[in-house]
DNA sequence: CCCCCTCTATTAGCGCAACTGATTCATGGG
DNA sequence: CCCATGAATCAGTTGCGCTAATAGAGGGGG
């Protein structure tokens, strides 16, 4: 019996759905939905009562249920305490992150981490975030740090921050007296400095601008933050960036952020940035180490909301929340 | 994970032995080392130490070792109390059975049983020992009774009785006046009635008598024990048979049975039967509880001595006991 | 001391099990 | 009544785990 189909059925029951339960595990909803069958003929009993709609956990259905997600949940734990052992010196953490990720936090991080374990390494690679899942599946870096990352077959995303992102002008912009949050529409016209095309959150933001009828004048496309706010620094336009990005700027009073919000209480336009590892086989323990320090830390240094962390044994490395920002409008 | 891979770890470290664990959950050694090293590569984590021989746990292994076990055992109780909550009442046993496996003994089982589950139905087939895996293979049979029956892939084997075998003979016979057990060389030349060439316990029979080189005049060969019985009775020489079955005839004392035995310290001439079933998918309920009453009863009712049930958690539906019965000599 | 014998690792190849994508089916809501 | 939604089913493909054969590594006996 597959740990996973176990796991596939706990989620299953706890959202009440084949569709999420499989979402939840990167899997297919038709994979779901055999796995669970496949579960009952094993068993020989039926687990769900799919008569009424919607479907219900028969008694042994909820029998079982409980049993499994103890046994998930202590394999897991079995699997984290054999780790925990290991030592993590003399391993390296190979990171790939993309070039925006905020600088100066992630060296924070790395040192942080370099002191707490002494023996390891770390190597930091910036680069297109189209090429981190692909070196983290042909096993040339160990973790990667992206927005808007989509789980895979063997790949993990575990949600990290959610980066607001705010409007960033000079200070003699006619913006940068706000007070209050700007709405989408009062950008119309603007000249913008923004991402390049092909990055996962121009077309997000494209998408956001759009939905909102708000049609800007690209004048500037550069693949890092630094370059964009360098832009906008020298008067090329505005720009919509991480706010957490941008504390530097606005201390120095070389940049004024202004929030940026809908009135129509759609949630405002976040960029999820996610750690992402390989599935299937385990990382090292620097790695783990690593991972673990990230998500641990608050998100106070950068003022960033901390994705929410699933809750014990709720959607263990679902990742969906991060997927379902990316899904069909 | 497979839940099958830790159960190989388990018996593999239970057995100091990968040949063992492997043989343990019928599949080979080979199997048993990559499932091993998989979950070595899985966890990134050293759990056996192989540079000493004979090999050790490393402390990860041994931690590991203790939680498989635990959650392995933790997922069969749950399976079981799954089963146990369903009502076998409207299934049907189907039950196939060589023809000698003592017609007394499982009428008076299955009487019991119908007693037990008032609701349940059981059909009993005789037939050719070679037929039963295949039915139960091809789910034309729920259960089988069979002696030396081998495991297989989808075939789980639980041993059942071990039955002592004796030499039969006519209460005229010279061997009847005999107080003390017979040795093998004894029986040099005598007239035999035997079981018909195919059947296993016919094959077991030979190899025994031939290591021990005795040679036997076959004077007649049937497929059943009554039959057997019959000849004997007859006066058409002496037979090898299992005691227990004849226990009626020893009452009337038409038959007499003396015991078989060697002075080398080499194990009585047993016959091992089994209860087989098939693997992977589960029984429905009826037949799970069928097969509990055949091996909670003890064999006070026959005398056979009940083969060595595997303790807890060890070796579950092993069936190897029977295996190396039958192994290469 | 050498050889053999046992036990585990490794490799190649095969078969099955599980996943995906497409489609059908069932049901409840607008 | 028809459409939207969510689960089941089906066909096709891939990849995993198995077996069988073989290599390699110790340990024990002659």
């Amino acid at each position: 019996m597959h740990l996973e189909a176990l796991n596939i059925f706990c989620d299953v029951v706890r959202h009440q759905s084949f569709s999420r339960g499989a979402l939840a595990n990167s899997v297919s909803q038709s994979a779901a939905s055999q796995a669970v069958r496949q579960l009952e003929r094993r068993l020989g009993a039926q687990l769900i009562d799919r008569s009424r709609r919607p479907w219900q956990l028969t008694p042994e259905g909820k029998l079982f249920f409980q049993g499994c997600q103890e046994i998930v949940d202590r394999y897991h734990e079995l699997e984290e305490a054999v780790q925990r052992r290991q030592d993590p010196s003399g391993y390296t953490v190979r990171l790939a992150s993309i070039y925006s990720v905020g600088l100066h936090d992630l060296s924070q991080y790395v040192d942080r981490f370099r002191a707490a374990v002494p023996g390891a390494h770390v190597d930091i690679e910036y680069m297109h975030p189209d090429e981190i899942p692909t070196r983290i599946q042909n096993d040339q870096s160990d973790v990667g740090l992206l927005a808007f990352a989509t789980p895979g077959r063997d790949l993990t995303v575990v949600p990290w921050r959610q980066q607001t992102m705010a409007v960033a002008c000079p200070p003699a912009h006619r913006f940068a007296q706000r007070t209050t949050a700007i709405g989408p529409w009062e950008l119309n016209g603007a000249a913008f400095v923004t991402f390049d095309r092909g990055l996962p959150v121009r077309r997000e933001l494209d998408r956001y601008l759009r939905r909102h009828g708000v049609d800007l004048e690209v004048v500037a496309e550069f693949d890092t933050i630094e370059n964009i706010k360098q832009a906008v620094e020298d008067g090329a336009g505005i720009a919509i960036l991480p706010e957490s990005t941008l504390r530097r700027e606005v201390e120095r009073q070389t940049l004024v952020t202004v929030a940026l919000d809908t009135l129509d209480g759609e949630a405002a336009f976040v960029r999820p940035l996610s750690i992402v590892h390989r599935r299937r086989r385990r990382l090292n323990p620097a790695v783990t180490q690593f991972i673990r320090l990230l998500r641990l830390d608050g998100a106070g240094q950068t003022g960033d909301a901390p994705a929410g962390r699933p809750a014990k044994a709720e959607d263990r490395y679902a990742g969906a929340g991060a997927a379902s920002v990316t899904g069909t409008p």
